[in-house]
DNA sequence: AGCGGTGCTTTTTATCATTAAAGACACCAT
DNA sequence: ATGGTGTCTTTAATGATAAAAAGCACCGCT
C-alpha cells in the first residue's frame, strides 16, 4: 500500500495521554504540531480522529474536552522497525560471527524479513555499505558479500596505521596548551587504574581501547578520516567481543603499549612515539588476524 | 506497475539480428540464453513471441524458422535510462558546476527526472554518496547535499596529503627490480614530451596528471585507498575541467613539480622526495581551493 | 543408462501506483 | 494586524505486481 500511519498514531496516543480535564481546551494546532513533533496535517488528522469518537468537540478554533480518554482510545502501534544503527550492528554481528563465506550473494527479501526492516531501507544500507567494502553490487540484480576475509583485515590494518600514525605526528607537534593533553593525562590515569585490578576487570579494557584511539585521532579534524575511524573502530570493537583467547593477557600488554606512546608523546619524542604506535598497531592487526582464523578454522 | 521487459526487447531484437535462413534450425534454449547474455525464462518468451508472430515454427525442441524478419518484426526500446557511471558524472557536475548552495534540500522526485533515471536508483546513488561526505540523510525523509564547500576541498586535500605521503615513502623502498620504476621512467618521458610542447598543448595535462598519481598510488595495494583515489581524482579532475584561470602556466608548474618528485624518487632520496610531494600536493590544493573561490564570486 | 534438452515452479528483484506526511498559501476571526 | 484554520500541492515511503533468474523434475534420444 502506502506509507504507514505510525507517525498518525504514535501523535494520537500521545495527545490522549495528556489530554486537558473534561471541560478544558486545547491549544492551536500549530502549537500541538511543535508539541507532537509532526506536522499541522497529522495533527489535524488525530483532531478530527478525536471528534469522530466523541472525546473532542471541535468548533472552529474551540477544541473542548467531551469526556476523559479510556485505554481503548489508544491506537495499537505495530512493533517498530529496527533502526539504522541496530540495523547496522545486526548486520556486522551476522557477517562477522556467521562466517558467511566471502561471494555469497545476498538476499535482499530474506535479510529485510530476518532484520525486520523494509526491504527498500536494507537496499540503501547495502548501498551506504559499498564504499566499505564488505558488499558489491552485482550486475544484474542483487548484491554479494566480499566478506571480512584475512586479506580484507590486513588492508584495514594498514590503513588504520596511515591514519593513526599520521594522526600521532599531528598530535606531537601540538602546542602546550591543546586541550588533549590534560586529556590524555586523564585518559593514562584510566589506564594505570584498570591495570592495577586488570585480573578481575579485563573485560572493561575493550570501551577503553575505544576511547584512547578517539582520543588520538580525534586532533585530525577531517571528516574522511572520521568516517573511516567509524567503520574501523566497528570491526576491531566487534572482533573484541568474541575472541576470548588469551583475552587477560592480551588486554595488559595493549595497556602497557597505550601507556608507551602515551609516554613518548608527553616527552615529545616524535620518532620514539610513532615507533610505538606502530608496534601497537601491529599487535592489534595480529590478533584481528589470528581471531579471523581460529574463527574460520572452528 | 513491475520490472521494465527491456531484457526481453533486447533479446528478442538480437536474436532477429542474427536468425539463420529460412528453413534453418535455432539451437537449444539454453545455447541461446548463454549467447544472449540473459536467462532461459527471456529466451523462451521471445521464442514464445516469435513462434506466435509465424517466424518460427517450435515442436518439442525443433525451432524452424519460417520465414525471415521484418524491420516491423523489432520491438522498440523505451530510451535507456541513464547508467550508474553516467549519474556519477552528472550528479557531480550538477553539484559543482552549478554551485548549490550548502545545505540544500534534495529533491529525489526531480532530480531523478532531471537525471532521467528511476527514483529507486537516484536514492541507492545517493546512498553510496552518504560516506563521501557530499550529502546526508535527513532525520524524517529526504536528502541534504552538504555541499563542496571550501572546507570541504581543504579537508579532501588534506586526506589526499596522508594517502599519498604514504605512497611516496612507500614506493622509495621498493627494489629496483620492481615494475613502478620503468613506469617512472615512461612517465617522465611523457612529463618531458608535453613541456616541450607545453605552449601549444597544455590541455593534455589533466590526463597525464591523473596517471602519474595513479601510478604513484599504484604501490599501494589497499582497497580503502584504492576507493578514496576514486573520489579525490574525481574532483581535482573535475576542476581541472572548468577552472581556466593560468592554466597554461599552473600546468606547467605542476610538470616541473611532478618532475622533481620523480627525480627525488630515482635518487632514492626519501626525504627529498616527500618534501617536493608536499609541495606539489600544496599548490594542488591552493588551485583547487582558488577555483572554488573564483566560482563562488561569479 | 546417461545426457542434452524442455516444461514447469519457485524465488527474487525492479518498478510503479498509492497513501501518509509535510509544507505552502490564502483566507478568516478576533 | 496577528494568530489561527481551511485547502491544496508536493514529496517520499510502502506494498503490490510483473519480469527475470534459478532450480527441479522429467522426457526422449542415442
Amino acid at each position: 500500500m502506502a506509507r504507514t500511519d505510525t507517525r498518525f498514531r504514535q501523535a494520537h496516543n500521545d495527545l490522549l495521554a495528556t489530554l486537558p480535564a473534561v471541560g478544558g481546551q486545547l491549544p492551536s494546532e500549530v502549537e500541538l504540531a511543535t508539541r507532537l513533533g509532526v506536522s499541522r496535517t497529522v495533527v489535524r488528522a488525530v483532531l478530527a480522529k478525536l471528534a469522530a469518537d466523541g472525546i473532542l468537540q471541535i468548533n472552529g478554533r474551540a477544541k473542548q474536552v467531551l469526556r476523559p480518554a479510556l485505554g481503548k482510545d489508544r491506537l495499537p502501534l505495530r512493533d517498530d522497525y529496527t533502526s539504522r544503527e541496530d540495523l547496522e550492528d545486526r548486520f556486522l554481528d551476522w557477517v562477522l560471527r556467521f562466517d558467511v563465506p566471502a561471494g555469497t550473494a545476498l538476499n535482499v527479501t530474506r535479510l529485510s524479513r530476518d532484520f525486520n526492516v523494509p526491504p527498500h531501507l536494507l537496499q540503501e544500507f547495502l548501498a551506504s555499505l559499498g564504499q566499505s567494502g564488505l558488499v558489491e553490487r552485482r550486475a544484474r540484480g542483487g548484491w554479494r558479500l566480499l566478506g571480512f576475509t584475512p586479506d580484507y583485515a590486513i588492508e584495514l590494518s594498514e590503513f588504520r596505521q596511515v591514519l593513526e600514525v599520521n594522526a600521532i605526528r599531528t598530535l606531537a607537534g601540538l602546542p602546550e596548551s591543546h586541550a588533549v593533553w590534560p586529556a590524555l593525562d586523564a585518559i593514562t590515569d584510566e589506564h594505570l587504574d584498570l591495570l592495577a585490578r586488570i585480573d578481575t576487570d579485563f573485560h572493561d579494557f575493550s570501551p577503553l581501547d575505544g576511547r584512547f584511539h578517539a582520543l588520538i585521532n580525534s586532533v585530525v579534524k577531517n571528516r574522511f578520516v572520521a568516517e573511516f575511524q567509524k567503520v574501523i573502530s566497528l570491526i576491531f570493537h566487534y572482533h573484541y567481543q568474541w575472541d576470548k583467547t588469551m583475552e587477560r593477557h592480551r588486554n595488559e600488554a595493549a595497556i602497557r603499549e597505550h601507556l608507551a606512546i602515551i609516554k613518548a608523546l608527553k616527552a615529545r619524542d616524535l620518532a620514539g612515539a610513532e615507533q610505538a604506535a606502530r608496534t601497537h598497531l601491529a599487535t592489534s592487526k595480529e590478533t584481528l588476524l589470528s581471531s579471523i582464523r581460529v574463527h574460520h578454522h572452528v
